[in-house]
RNA sequence: UCCGGUAUAGCUCAGUUGGUUAGAGCAGCGGACUGUUAAUCCGCGUGUCCCAAGUUCGAGUCUUGGUACCGGAGCCA
């Protein structure tokens, strides 16, 4: 008898199969019962009949728990009253093993506990769709990168140097030396792209910040792209066509899930290119006539980056930041000293940014200024230096939070549950 | 770090102006039921009322301090 999964199960109606997986629910009446079987691939129904299976089977059947893991043996049929369309004639069953007091019941709980119980938490149908989906985005920025001739180069987790500033660095002792886990690979990226031309790494990033809100978590995972020969025109196009690549992949691949979630799929299918782009100064206008008390030079906050977004459908590029209150790497407009050539993208639907990145900064003396202005140390930075001694080039990249996107994505209204385990400043289990 | 809120059964919560024996639903256990969709119906049990101190004849309820968590701000992807 053939072993399957249940999301292939309509290929094997009128059938004989065995499924394996786990008890997500389970009703009885008397002499006919109803199993709902988990397997990790999909729910299906089952139809457990007293006179078929006899009263010892039967009695057995009634001591299945919730997420007990059971065998079942059975027939494949097309029942419209199922959920999915197809049911399982059950013939025989085997318990694997009897759950007891499964903690997440189908009601109600507080987040806390549901975080507490994260190991757990995973199997059920809402969480689950949400990390497939994560799967699906995260499949789909490598095929995009993949597909554009990009190389994957792994950038280091333990780091002797901070990229942007050295108070949110976690600290760890390396052999009686100071090391920090990355916030970003960004400069290791700049070495690779001069190696490989189109560059991108993708692993976790870790912030020290004291963050407590619904967009942040210690351990994030960013994708990062860093491309030779571009400026920050394509760079937006770039990322532009990235994120667009993203939601129609997400939308051709992830119905059922999406449905799960209940996500307003419209919203999604309005996303495509190109998108609307703002300069700084404009949006600072923009916030002024929204009664923002907000002057040339301020940074946004969020609730500003909502106003803005919520002017559009569409994601929001917005350019031309002041140079003061962006990374030192980022490139110096030549028409106005003032600015950087850097972007944000401001997701819609109060989203936030999602993407940040810019051309990079290629005079060697702009970046020792700049180094110095921030209080970092040289020797640290001799080696990301080189770059612009040894055929340095116009150049230019941007980092992607890929939980933020997943939140977007899903319309969730906090960033914990868009990974499997998450970390925050006050979560370190499970 | 700052501002606001919450903490009562395994879980989600109610608990009046302080009043003597602290409740409900769900989960669990026992029973009925051959088409259920968070099945339904009947029966059963459950407490360090977050911790410490205080006010009071009397505190789940009021006060102070602490702890944990939630929401928001700042910082950022």
């Amino acid at each position: 008898m053939k072993f399957v999964n249940v999301n292939d199960i309509d290929s094997y109606k009128d059938k004989k199969v065995t499924i394996k997986g786990w008890v997500y629910n389970s009703r009885s009446s008397g002499k006919i019962g109803f199993l709902m079987l988990r397997d990790g691939f999909g729910i299906i129904q089952c139809i457990v009949e007293k006179n078929k299976l006899g009263d010892e089977s039967f009695s057995l059947f009634k001591t299945l728990t919730q997420e007990s893991s059971i065998k079942v043996k059975g027939l494949v049929v097309k029942n419209e009253r199922a959920l999915g369309g197809f049911e399982i004639l059950v013939d025989s069953f085997e318990i694997y093993q009897l759950s007891k007091d499964y903690p997440i019941t189908p009601k109600e709980h507080g987040i806390d506990y549901l975080m507490n119980n994260r190991h757990l938490w995973l199997r059920s149908k809402k969480q689950h769709a949400i990390l497939k989906i994560r799967h699906r985005i995260i499949k789909s920025v490598r095929d995009f990168f993949d597909n554009n001739n990009f190389t994957l180069v792994d950038t280091p987790i333990f780091t002797p140097n901070a990229a942007e500033g050295t108070s949110t660095l976690f600290e760890t002792d390396y052999f009686d030396e100071k090391a920090y886990l990355c916030q970003t690979g960004q400069l290791y990226g700049e070495a690779s792209a001069l190696a490989f031309g189109r560059h991108y790494n993708f692993g976790p990033c870790f912030r020290a910040e004291k963050s407590k809100t619904r967009r942040h978590l210690t351990e994030f995972w960013m994708v990062e792209p860093e491309i030779a020969f571009c400026d920050i025109n394509e760079n937006m196009k770039w990322a532009e066509n990235l994120l667009v690549y993203i939601v129609n992949e997400v939308l051709i691949n992830n119905r059922d899930e999406l449905k799960i979630i209940e996500r307003d799929i419209s919203k999604l299918q309005e996303i495509n290119g190109p998108f609307p782009r703002l300069s700084y100064t404009e949006c600072i206008e923009l916030l002024k006539k929204g009664n923002y008390d907000i002057k040339w030079g301020d940074d946004f906050g969020s609730p500003e980056e909502t106003y803005i977004s919520s002017k559009y459908k569409k994601p929001v590029i917005v350019y031309g930041f002041p140079s003061k209150i962006k990374a030192f790497y980022m490139k110096r407009d030549p028409e106005n000293e003032k600015v950087v050539l850097g972007m944000d993208i401001l997701a819609p639907e109060g989203y936030g940014e999602i993407i940040g990145g810019s051309e990079r900064e290629v005079d060697i003396s702009v970046l020792l200024d700049r180094i110095k202005e921030e209080g970092l140390s040289r020797k640290d930075y001799e080696w990301f230096l080189d770059l612009r001694k040894y055929g340095s080039v116009p150049h230019s990249g941007f980092g992607m939070g890929i939980e933020r996107v997943v939140a977007w994505i899903c319309g969730l209204s906090h960033i914990r549950e868009t990974i499997p385990f998450a970390r925050t400043m006050t979560r370190l289990n499970p």
